[in-house]
DNA sequence: CCTTGTGTTCTCCG
DNA sequence: CCGGAGAACACAAG
């Protein structure tokens, strides 16, 4: 589940390997991953260049000439895979964890000037690329809220977003409307660091309870964009490499078993509509 | 049936 | 009865 931390080192890397360098060719093998006019896409891409690549929240706009901005939201298991000329000769890569690509996955393939290949994976095709201007990207940025590591995001943002709602925390953590970027993993993670239950109303919240939230919120993100994301099952980073922020989660995933805070079993519910882990014991 | 991110629709409440 | 909030649902595919 690629969310902030997975989506920003994909960013990264993709900045510093194919910035400038023109695109030569477009292979479409899953028109369906592709929304609007598949023959406009085509030739929007086709002779430009990726200028910059930004991102907010979850979703990545790759800046195209002339106003235009390609749109790429990877949802479950998309993922964004870039070889170099040398790493695309079979066994010319190092290590071995570079798999062999185009795979049944691959859904897209951009091919450079360079001869390096940026190959869009996506198993379960809810994931998308999409090409819009630069006013439909103004009225699509205005659904997000601010990001956890921006300055405004602080105790005193959260304070107020938190008065006086009577929905779960968990839930309105997820809402990209209020805040961009948190998915299912770091939303739980958060909460656990924080000692707060997921089910908490929002509103009900201490004002210690949220400095410490807003500071956990920021720390986690942090933390997981420095260890490269979470790899849980199909993130990988825009190299094929997993991300190494697995060993440090707390509760996601480890239904049944026992906290490192406090050696109880951590709990699985459904909260929001999805699988939410917590401790019964050290949030409160 | 499950998984999650997101957009839409429905309902509730003040 | 309006509007916002929040819950519920739909949908993607394996």
């Amino acid at each position: 589940m690629p969310e902030l931390p997975e989506v920003e080192t994909i960013r990264r890397d993709l900045s510093a390997r194919i910035l400038g360098t023109k695109i030569t060719k477009l292979e479409l093998l899953s028109p369906q991953s592709v929304l609007g006019n598949k023959k406009e896409f085509s030739t929007q891409i086709l002779g430009s260049s990726f200028r910059e690549i930004d991102r907010i929240g979850k979703l990545l706009i790759f800046v195209l000439q002339k106003g235009k901005y390609l749109l790429i939201h990877l949802k479950m298991t998309g993922q964004l895979i870039y070889q170099t000329k040398q790493e695309l000769i079979p066994g010319g890569h190092e290590g071995g964890e570079v798999k062999e690509l185009p795979n049944k996955m691959t859904r897209v393939v951009f091919s450079f000037s360079d001869d390096g290949k940026l190959y869009f994976n996506d198993q379960r095709r809810f994931g998308y690329l999409k090409i819009v201007d630069a006013k439909e990207l103004a009225k699509i940025k205005e659904k997000f809220g601010p990001e956890p590591l921006q300055a405004e995001f602080n105790a005193s943002f959260l304070k107020k977003l938190l008065r006086g709602r009577r929905g779960n925390i968990k839930a309105l953590l997820l809402n990209q409307l209020h805040i961009a970027g948190l998915g299912n993993i770091y939303a739980d993670e958060a909460l656990f660091r924080a000692g707060i239950r997921p089910m908490r109303l929002a509103g009900s919240l201490s004002e210690v309870e949220t400095k410490k939230l807003a500071q956990e919120i920021k720390g986690v993100i942090k933390s997981a964009i420095s260890h490269r994301g979470t790899t849980f099952s199909d993130y990988r980073d825009a190299t094929g490499k997993r991300g190494g922020f697995g060993v440090k989660l707390q509760v996601y995933g480890r239904s049944k078993e026992k906290c490192y805070r406090c050696g109880r079993a951590i709990t699985k519910v459904k909260l929001a509509g999805r699988g939410t882990h917590f401790c019964p014991y050290c949030q409160k």
